[in-house]
DNA sequence: GATGAATGAGTTTTCATTCAT
DNA sequence: TATGAATGAAAACTCATTCAT
């Protein structure tokens, strides 16, 4: 019982940080900040976490962890034609921009305030850039292994450049209030760039 | 002479400070260490520049400054078919390069640390992004109404997706190290992505 | 309980910045000085002011609070003859030197060193001297009205100059060290100045 | 000559010197404005001033200088009557008014800046205070020998009184600007005060 | 477990003074 | 003699972290 009292603690911590965080930016925020907006001591912080340093990358993490579940919940292989895989890959969008609506902040939190924080955290950042990388382009090669993808594709760079796409449009409907049609107009300008390309077809 | 020679220590002053902002970030960054860097006394930086935000502000003002002559050098209406255009692309993608890989960590300077230091400098970015996204759009509608670009084309967002892959290539080459091979393969990806789109054409 | 023992510890700090202060001046007083006096760490005088200026307003704002009390405890129309005037003029005297007496450096705070530190802080003390003028004068115009002092009296400038009297008094007294002869000697002088002027009687 | 010359830039140093002092206080002055002020090096200050405070030193003793200048200009003995001393009393009040309003803040420099800048300088005004008053006691000494002052009067210290009215009269019509009128009210107050005293005539 | 008072290391910034030109 | 660039000591202030209650 004790147990779980303690974890919904550390929970109701881990998320006023996140809001402070997030409005704030790391610098900005004081440990005492975010005891204030829990009426809690000062010290009853240092009980639940080491550092103000160790609930960053507990939030962090967190966001981290939400988007590794929007990308668990598909499966690389599932499409087998290209309007299957169009459809996969909106899905995923939308969900990607669900998780990051829910507190538009956080993508700022983790898209610019992290990285410049810690080496340690930059480098989680990267290996998750690059996880997603690998995840896009296991995407990809399924693609060109059943033929609808172009046989040319540089999947490892092209895959990177998608997420780059993708990212941005997080950052871009974050930033832009409530944004049901930007949202709506970002993937199909993205999708649309990303399946078909600029230029017009012969 | 004593102009000449006080412009030159700003300079000096002004690459210690980038030098060191791109090792350490902003906040880890203290003006003491930007003065040892020049084995110089710590009021010696006073007399050059305000304040330690005063120089952060011209080390990013000089990074922007490139990148806005990289893209001055070039028309949007210059090229009247698909195959100028993607010379052109090609063309300002490897002076982006050029320009970012003279000091490599500039690119996160200018894109992680910045925008989270104050906000001023975040809506200078901010600007800056718009502009670069407005810059794009012009190439975009050019071919739009030159014919040789899909007339269905979102110009707006799509040049603000297309920006986001050439400045994650920027970020990624310059992560990369010596990168001639991955900067060549980044372009064809991404130039690949950009003109024909990743699905197989019928 | 807290309570009790956060107002003690502010009136504590209170007292020993108004000791180092009165013994070094504001400019040469460090607050690093004050702390070291309680042993006490430099941060904790920060939890109990908010500034090296903040404090100074406090400790000036406290002996302004003494003089006003002893003012407050006469009033300006109980003399219905010139003896009781005389008598009352003594005893705000004598409760004046004792109220600076407590600390004869105050005095120095009070009207050497308070003025030159800030507008706000100086514009107070000009503030509290005009009303001490008033008072005085009231005590004249009461005199005038009841026939026992001259009819011609300018009673507002002559309060300023009775007044200048004793707060050089004050500051003489305090300088002199132990004091009880001089301080007789003092009142003996200044209140026959006062009262007859030094021209010999007709 | 080119101790002329020397000499010359030295005084032309002392009175920049004494209007930014006067207009800023001590420790809101820099070396520089005061550089600035005579468009001149910064440097060159310290080539006719050993310091800061040396100058500073040099302003006061100057402003001594022309208040000891008026007492010197007239006799403790001269007056045989009580009239003459009256008129002579006023006299000298006028010549310091005079000096003082030549530039007004001087007054605040000497009486309010000076006591809190170093201790020598503090002695310094303490002796000044002390030599004017041993003055003043001088002219009354003679007053109560020449039989037209009480005989009871405690000279020494209703010297200081008596001083202490005067300079306090000074301060005051330091402060209110354009002032001829508020002089003449100050001197019949002081003069009447000091003459006859506030209580009426038997 | 909870608290919040105490701490002091660490940073920015100022400016009197020096000294090479 | 004049200059002003360079210097660094000194001071105010912040805040993450500790620990006695």
């Amino acid at each position: 019982m004790a147990r779980v009292k303690t974890e919904e603690k550390r929970r109701a911590i881990l998320e006023a940080a996140a809001a402070v965080f997030a409005k704030r930016g790391y610098h900005a925020t004081t440990v005492g900040q975010i005891a204030k907006h829990l009426d809690m001591g000062l010290g009853t912080f240092y009980r639940y976490f080491q550092s103000k340093l160790d609930v960053f990358h507990a939030v962090i993490e967190e966001v981290m962890g939400e988007v590794t579940l929007v990308l668990a919940s598909e499966s690389p292989t599932a499409s087998t034609s290209l309007s299957e895989y169009r459809t996969q890959v909106e899905r995923i969008a939308r969900a990607l921009f669900a998780a990051f609506q829910k507190n538009r902040s956080l993508a700022r939190l983790l898209f610019v305030e992290a990285p410049g924080i810690s080496v340690e955290l930059n480098e989680k950042l990267q290996a998750a850039v690059t996880f997603f990388g690998s995840s896009t382009q296991a995407y990809l090669d399924n693609g060109v292994a059943r033929g609808f993808l172009r046989p040319a594709l540089d999947t490892e760079l092209t895959a990177l450049a998608i997420n780059s796409m993708i990212f941005e449009g997080v950052r871009h409907v974050a930033a832009a209030g409530e944004a049901t049609e930007v949202l709506e107009r970002w993937i199909a300008a993205s999708t649309g760039l990303m399946f078909e390309g600029i230029s017009i077809r012969p």
